[in-house]
DNA sequence: TCATCAATGTTACTATTGCTTACATCGGTA
DNA sequence: TACCGATGTAAGCAATAGTAACATTGATGA
């Protein structure tokens, strides 16, 4: 059982975890730090000893999705370990139970909120190594000839993050879901549509 | 010259049209609506007579933008009367234009706003008509023997727009500006890409 | 011709919310 | 143990979404 002290203790992780669930309750528009602090169980002055504002608590959501990302391709490279045409699939995979389950944060990442004028260096950072995992994927493919090899590495991840990407966040839309209402069904979806897909990727 | 009379006589589209602009500069986040009105020159109070709240402003937005997208389609239809592999590429390229020139629109359509619990019939509508003109090129396709024919419509329909949309939206991405700084850039590079892309598309 | 009316605009207001300032409380440490 | 930096609270300001009551207009029909 929590110590209920005067200071919190974790209000910065506390505030970004209560952050997500709101948003997935309210919607982007609607999210606002008083509540937020409600629901924390703080004052609503608290959050800004830990964010400068809402905006950089926002950041900080982002920064957490793109290392969500970043585990996604990680984590099947581990689970496929010499097999990069199965690691890129299960990375799409990945990234569209990404989408389902945090989708809230993945549109943040590539929405509005996230492509500010000023980027702070951590969220940077964050971003540039998701695509780093997946662009390695390719890139051992390639190596392995698995992958087309006289195509340029960062084209070849351009073009796999556009499917992989675009599939994940259309799965997101009203007009998707009526079609595809199950989580399981976009899945398998996706397992279906990965291997045409890819055609233009496999040699 | 405008006539300056007490009744604006197109404030609605008077208000779109600058919401646009004013999105592009200050983001959706800052988006407001008595700035607006204070732009368009009319009071604070005055757009509240055309749409009901904030919200349903910015669904008249994306509702332009479906609309938008729909004209893409149909366009590249126009300009490659009989061929569809044509009519794709173009869709796509003009999809990637759309992404650069009302980017901020894009990102409310598939983004957070635009996708709450109740979607207005026309914004539903101008949607579905959207994906109904990319369908279209995909049957046509199908039925000369250029796409292959043994796959559902719908699911090719689906492979490509997650490939077209997923370029078109990362083209919006910081990191992905920092690559292709320059507008032309982009096409050129959706040229290159839609090449191998629609590999696993073709017959 | 002109009284009427619906549409559309204005002014004045409230409630909410992002953010700031001044003060309170805590845990670690010299 | 007395201090101090980190972290919390309380109170309040300014901006903004939305509402209500009133004003202006052009069209309509007796």
């Amino acid at each position: 059982m929590k110590k209920k002290s005067y200071h919190h203790g974790e209000l910065r992780e506390a505030l970004l975890v209560e952050a997500e669930k709101m948003l997935v309750e309210v919607g982007p528009a609607n999210l606002n730090l008083r509540e937020l602090a409600k629901r924390t169980g703080v004052s609503s002055a608290a959050p800004y000893r830990h964010f400068k504002s809402k905006q950089e608590l926002v950041l900080g959501l982002c920064e957490k999705g793109f290392r969500l990302l970043t585990k996604v391709s990680l984590d099947a490279v581990k689970g496929y370990p010499l097999d990069p045409e199965a690691q890129l699939k299960e990375a799409g995979a990945g990234y569209v139970t990404l989408a389902i389950r945090h989708g809230e944060i993945l549109l943040l990442m590539f929405g509005g909120q996230g492509q500010q004028e000023e980027i702070p260096e951590a969220l940077a950072t964050a971003s540039r190594e998701a695509f780093e995992a997946l662009t390695s994927i390719i890139h051992h493919g390639q190596l392995k000839g698995i992958f087309k090899p006289h195509l340029e590495t960062e084209e070849l991840t351009i073009s796999c993050w556009s499917m992989i990407h675009g599939f994940a966040t259309l799965c997101r839309t009203k007009g998707f879901q009526q079609r595809l209402p199950k989580d399981e069904d976009k899945i398998r979806y996706w397992h279906s549509l990965s291997s045409q897909m890819l055609n233009g990727v496999l040699c």
